[in-house]
DNA sequence: CACTCTACCTGTGCGC
DNA sequence: TGCGCACAGGTAGAGT
């Protein structure tokens, strides 16, 4: 499930794509699956986009922005990889795979797939990234201390449902909500109002530092099931297994709709 | 405003 | 073996 962690890797590896994407122009573009394109009729989109040259690539949250200039004229192609989106960049021999939606050859020879097994995922075009980023709330990794408090602080309602509000925080999903208040030792149906100032900065270092590990490490790791990088969760989908901190096993709950795991005891309900 | 539910999807894993 | 079905969840939108 690509979260934060996940969509910066995503982002890191178009930029650092070998041959290049950035600076070089679309030369093909090709819409395996129709439905994958947004908000614009497909012979719009292929028309827009092809021959622009890509002049960035940024993230906030879970959307990425690729900046696409036709001279002076600056549109972005935004894309969300939603469940099971997954991107994949390499020469022009790299091959699509059965649930490729998307293809974009560079003049470079460099091509990119979007592939989503779910069709969840979607590409649209904006003509600025903050048509998007002004519906969500401050990127997980961009939001300072203090500016985290005082949103909490004006809400009253359970974590974990208000980590998942991408309009609060934007980047956090189902599994590193789990994992940060794990690492924060709170209960995932406590509500904020009871939460003090030690709670919430408490809330806050575990965000931090689960998505820079997870980022560092390139994203998460659940043993058979998911898989971008190396992080090791210690929570999530280990329903029944020994806590890593204190050997009880963890529970499985639903809190909106979604499957919640925790300690009991490392997080208990104050 | 907080919340709940539904729709969108399909690969997986379960029970029978 | 094979079938049917619940389940997984990010987001939008509608309803309570």
């Amino acid at each position: 499930m690509p979260e934060l962690p996940e969509v910066e890797s995503v982002a890191r590896q178009c930029r650092d794509a070998i041959p290049p994407l950035l600076g070089h122009a679309i030369g093909s573009l090709e819409l395996i699956w129709p439905g994958v394109v947004d908000g614009v009729e497909q012979e719009r989109f292929l028309q827009i986009v092809s021959g622009r040259i890509i002049r960035s690539v940024s993230r906030h949250g879970k959307y990425l922005f690729f900046g696409l200039a036709d001279g002076n004229d600056l549109l972005f192609m935004a894309l969300h990889l939603r469940m099971t989106g997954i991107v994949r960049t390499g020469d022009a021999q790299m091959q699509p795979g059965p649930h490729t939606r998307m293809r974009i050859g560079m003049d470079s020879g460099a091509t990119l797939f979007f592939d989503d097994p779910r069709k969840f995922g979607r590409v649209w075009l904006v003509n600025d990234p903050t048509e998007v980023i002004n519906s969500l709330g401050p990127d997980a990794l961009e939001i300072c201390a203090g500016e985290f408090a005082s949103r909490i602080r004006q809400k009253g309602r359970q974590l974990k449902p208000l980590l998942l509000d991408q309009s609060f925080v934007a980047g956090i999903g189902n599994i590193y909500a789990d994992e940060s208040l794990f690492q924060a030792g709170l209960h995932p149906l406590c509500n904020t109002r009871i939460l003090d100032d030690a709670g919430i900065g408490r809330l806050y270092q575990a965000v931090v530092s689960v998505l820079q590990e997870a980022v560092h490490a390139g994203g998460a790791n659940i043993d058979g099931v998911f898989k971008a990088g190396e992080y090791a969760v210690r929570v999530y989908g280990r329903e029944g297994r020994p806590c890593v901190n204190c050997g009880r096993p963890i529970e499985k709950i639903r809190v909106g709709q979604r499957g919640t795991h925790f300690c009991p005891f490392c997080q208990p309900m104050p």
